[in-house]
RNA sequence: GCGAUCAUAGCUUAGUUGGCUAAAGCGCCUGACUGUGGAUCAGGAGAUCGCGGGUUCGAGUCCCGUUGGUCGCCCCA
């Protein structure tokens, strides 16, 4: 067998022991949170018959689902015709009958259907997964990531949503990551799509404003003519898309232009509701009307977080979507839910640097011993210090090098060092090394626990 | 799917209009220091210059192809 030059799939990555450090980090802070209010924890599989996948995420969606080789003799029932033609999405479908997640609702969606005589309803669940998708690799995308899934499905309340926003408000201070939360309604898009007499472009409209930030406002309507937007109707759009002030005032403003539209009146009303019941926020709620995420199954509520201190796209977001189930043969059933963005709150947190000290510790005490007699001294005052509960590591090699095992504390970043030779040995010491002062003292081999706490 | 750009030691990079044995910093190993890491000093190992082909007396350098990374567009958490 030749030799192959190790490599990792486009797309995917390593994490080394600092990083999985710091994403444990992340991701207990957010379970603990979702915990907090009663999110119980649930896992699909990787695969997924792509029966339950295809179809759901649109024509560019599908095109961007991993799919799986059939094991055995993948060839069967493949005619020459399916071979002749080019149609590969013919071929792909008897060729593969599985593939990878592409995200965590579809299959949740799946799994409440499945599951739905056992489920207490409102069912709240999260789900943290990495999904993959064949997409082309670029900033903050990858081929492989983490979602961190939080959803109410079975309840129509917007309650749901109001706790969603503490939740995000939560997960956010924990983190010291200042943010701004923006919330928009599907229902008042519906409506500005229904007033200026285009409500066949809801889809164009709302991918098009969505660019609002990044384009600027000439672009947009440039791309908003290309759709075949007309002239009058795009002047009546304008003062919605340029619509500023406090959020009283921007809903006050939104009644008026959409006062013959019940939807819009409906969206209206279930933002003013939402917002009369958050309190006590510590991150900023804005209503930002040119929010629209591409997501085509929202149908209420829309959310999305930005960090205020450093440039970084969305880290956060979610909505409302009716009848996510009834693919499966469930109808009437809603949901909402969020979506924490863990690769890039990865780097926010890098970026502002504002992981905790103490979530980045691993190994708290390492032994260091200079032969087999003192290395079996060690081993049991080894145990006793993690009865203890203090993490502990004995350097396994009897007779090492002193400074090979000094080395190896420092690189691990190990604050303490308790050292074993001859004479600590005979008065049943061990010389106690702290590695940030230096300083080292003799303690009594009973009272190394205290010392080290 | 379309476009730009990059690829030299474990890492970050230098390498002139194509020209001697491909250079440095960091890291690693050894020693100064046989009971002490992080500092300093001395020495050492480590590169088929992403891969394949072409031009040339001669290619890390130029040309074509290919693979991979990065970034942008489309799309999208």
């Amino acid at each position: 067998m030749s030799l192959v030059k190790p490599s990792i799939p486009k797309g995917t990555r390593d994490f080394s022991t600092i990083e999985m450090a710091k994403r444990n980090y992340i991701f207990n802070t957010i379970k603990d949170v979702y915990a907090l209010y009663g999110f119980q924890q649930i896992e699909t599989p990787a695969m997924e018959n792509l029966s339950t996948l295809m179809g759901k995420y649109g024509e560019e969606g599908d095109k961007l689902l991993f799919k799986i080789l059939n094991s055995g003799n993948f060839m069967n029932g493949v005619a020459e015709d399916d071979l002749a033609d080019g149609g590969t999405n013919r071929l792909a479908a008897k060729l593969c009958e599985k593939g990878l997640r592409y995200d965590l609702t579809v299959p949740f969606a799946r799994y409440v259907t499945m599951h739905r005589d056992e489920i207490p309803f409102p069912f709240k669940r999260y789900q943290i997964q990495p999904v993959w998708r064949a997409d082309r690799p670029q900033k903050g995308r990858y081929r492989e990531f983490f979602q961190c899934d939080a959803d109410v499905v079975g309840s129509d309340s917007l309650l749901n949503e109001v706790e969603l926003i503490q939740i995000i408000d939560e997960v956010f201070h924990r983190f010291g990551i200042r943010v701004a939360i923006k919330m928009n309604n599907r229902k008042i898009l519906s409506g500005m799509a229904e007033i200026i007499g285009a409500p066949e472009l809801l889809v164009d409209i709302t991918v098009a404003i969505d660019k609002l930030d990044k384009i600027g406002l000439e672009n947009v309507n440039a791309e908003l003519r290309e759709k075949g937007l007309g002239e009058e109707a795009l002047a009546r759009l304008q003062p919605i898309l340029l619509l500023e002030g406090s959020n009283e005032a921007k809903l006050q403003t939104l009644k008026e232009v959409l006062a013959t539209s019940e939807t819009g009146l409906k969206g209206i009303g279930e933002l003013s509701y939402i917002l009369s019941k958050v309190n006590g926020l510590r991150a900023r709620l804005d209503v930002d009307l040119t929010l629209a995420r591409g997501l085509n199954y929202y149908t209420g509520a829309i959310f999305e977080v930005k960090a205020l201190d450093t440039e970084m796209g969305s880290i956060t977001g979610g909505g409302r979507y009716d009848n996510l189930t009834g693919v499966f043969g469930m109808p009437g059933v809603s949901g909402v839910g969020i979506s924490f963005g863990a690769d890039r709150i990865f780097d926010v947190l890098n970026t502002l640097d504002l992981y905790p000290a103490d979530a980045l510790l691993s190994t708290q005490v390492l032994f260091v011993t200079f032969g087999q007699a003192e290395l079996d001294y060690a081993l049991p005052l080894a145990n006793a210090l993690r009865l203890a509960g203090i993490r502990t590591e004995v350097y396994p090699e009897a007779g090492a090098k002193m400074k090979k095992q000094m080395s190896y504390a420092n690189q691990k970043n190990i604050p303490w060092v308790a050292v074993i030779g001859g004479d600590e040995m005979a008065a049943g010491e061990v010389s106690l090394k702290n590695m940030i002062t230096g300083e080292q003292t003799k303690v009594k081999a009973g009272e190394l626990a205290s010392k080290i706490q």
